[in-house]
This record gives structure tokens, sequence and C-alpha cells, in this order.
DNA sequence: GGCCGTTTCACCCTTTCGTACGATATCCAA
DNA sequence: TTGGATATCGTACGAAAGGGTGAAACGGCC
């Protein structure tokens, strides 16, 4: 359910959309009533207003929506699990994916770096590829790395 | 502005929802028409009608807006121009982010791989780097590449 | 013409990376 | 207890990558 949370920022606009609403609203049904309450039915009359404030409404909801969803970044486990990735390999990957070399990635984890060599080659061999900068381009498409 | 783009997959809530509102409007407008008529003046009977359906209308347009936002990569041009990446450099780049070898860059621009490694060496300089990986974070953390 | 930015290329050298083996230790389940 | 998965480390070698320096060619600009 996309509920219509409210953040700070999001009340002056709102704000200044009431205003105008307000306003709108008596001027157009003072107006209008003089010209249609006669031409009308009062039922044809407030349905009317009803639908032209209801698609007023739309549009300001519409433009009080924000666009930017946050990212909320979220690992994909499936993918991790049919790769067969282990956990240790996630933590090279993910120094991997920093920037690290492998030298800091040893010094990070504290291990040799001769076994984040391993590590790092058996995920070459998970993901298919054949370069760092292609493993980390592949597990950012796969969600296993923001 | 952000305008109300219609998207195919789009029309039918929207029918749903004007269905659902164009029935609620005349029951409510029958039914508490009997009984606010007599008690408030018909102007500002109006009125509340108009604000209701506004507010019911905001909450339809929020609902209707798009929770994903398409990708729609923007290039960070003033970025670029801050840093002065030169458009050889951003070609450079962009396959260099795209998990490419040098000799593969070369290849495809149809240069010799020492250029290449000039044109990343003035990269890596610019980005304030040492590492493709880094200058790869580094160009996405600047929106310069997707 | 002379200057500057850009693009191109070359050479040398060091470091890092990647690959291909083998080896040991642990743990857990069959 | 035997086997498989995991993690660890080693050696060795070739391939990339990175650092430093220099320089030629081109176009635009004053």
């Amino acid at each position: 359910m996309g509920k219509l949370s409210m953040t700070r920022d999001m009340l002056k606009p709102i704000a200044i959309y009431a205003l105008v609403l307000a306003g709108g609203a008596f001027v157009l049904q003072w107006l209008e009533y003089k010209y249609l309450a006669r031409a009308f039915a009062p039922e044809i009359y407030i349905a009317l207003i009803a639908l032209g404030f209801t698609a007023l409404g739309v549009w300001v909801g519409h433009r009080l929506t924000p666009k930017t969803v946050a990212p909320a970044f979220e690992r994909n486990l499936a993918a991790l699990k049919s790769l067969g990735v282990t956990d240790r390999e996630l933590g090279v990957l993910e120094l991997l994916a920093a920037g690290r070399s492998n030298k800091e990635i040893a010094r990070s984890l504290e291990i040799s770096p001769n076994t984040v060599k391993t590590h790092i080659a058996n995920l070459f061999a998970k993901l298919e590829v054949e370069r760092r900068t292609q493993a980390v381009q592949k597990a950012r498409e796969l969600s296993i790395v923001p």
C-alpha cells in the first residue's frame, strides 16, 4: 500500500496547494453557480464539481508524490545460492567492489594475499568472468553488491 | 514541471478509480444532500464537496504515480567539466566501466594500447584514484557512467 | 608565428593480477 | 570413517596494469 508518507519538505507545497484550491473553490463555486445552477439539476452540478476537483486533486497528488524512490538495496540471496558463492567469497567480493587491491583485502580480512587470490579466482569462475572489473559489474547486475 | 505522463498500463487503474469515484460521487451527493443542504448554505456545502473530492483526488493521484521511476541515467556534464575530463577520456572510461581490458579498449577505439594507458593514467589523476575499479566506482558516484 | 589543450604513441620499469597447480586443516553429514 | 565443502596457504609463471618520461601531430586562439 503506497501511503501518503509526509515529510517536512512536503508541507510547504501542500500548504500552497491547499490555499490555491481553497481560493479556487470559492471563486469557481460562486461564479459558476450563477450560470449552471439553472441549467442543470443540483445533482449534476455537484457531480461536475466533484469530478473537477477530483481531477485537480489527482494532479496535485501526482505532483506531491516524491519522484526519487529510496535506493533500498536488497541483496539477491537467491543468486548467491544458485551461483554457490560462499560467505567468505562474498566478503572478498564486497571489498573487491569497493576498489581494494588484493593486498588491502588480505589485510582487511587478516588472511594471506595468496588466499585472497584463491577466493577471487573462485569468484571469477562462479561469476563466469575473468577480470575484477567484470566481476564487479556482474555482481552489481545480480544485486549481489550495491 | 512533472507532467502526468500517461502510459498504457496506467489506463486500467485510472478507469477503475474513475468508476469508483463516479459511483461514490452520486451516492454521497444524494445521501448527504438530504442532511446537509438544510444545515449549511449551498456555498458551504459545495465547498465541502470540493475539498473532500480534492482530498480523494490527491490520494488517487498519489497511488497512480509510478513508484519505480525509470532508470533514466543522466550524465553529470558539470562534473565532467569541473574535472576536466575530455571526450576521448570519457570514451575510454565507459569501456573501462564495462570491464574491458586495455587491449580491448585499444581495439575498440582503434588506437594503440599505449595511448589507452595514457588516457587511463590521466583519468586516474583527474578522478584522484589509482586503480581502475576505484575509477569505475568514483565515476558511478559522480554520475559520469551509469 | 607561438602558445595551449588534446590526442596520439613509444620506451622502460615495477607492481599487481590472474592462472595453474598442490597441499593442509576443519567441519559436517552420509 | 570416509567424503565433500570450505577455508587456508604456498610456489611459480605469464599477462595485465600502473608509473614515469618524452615527444610528435593537430587545431584553435591571440
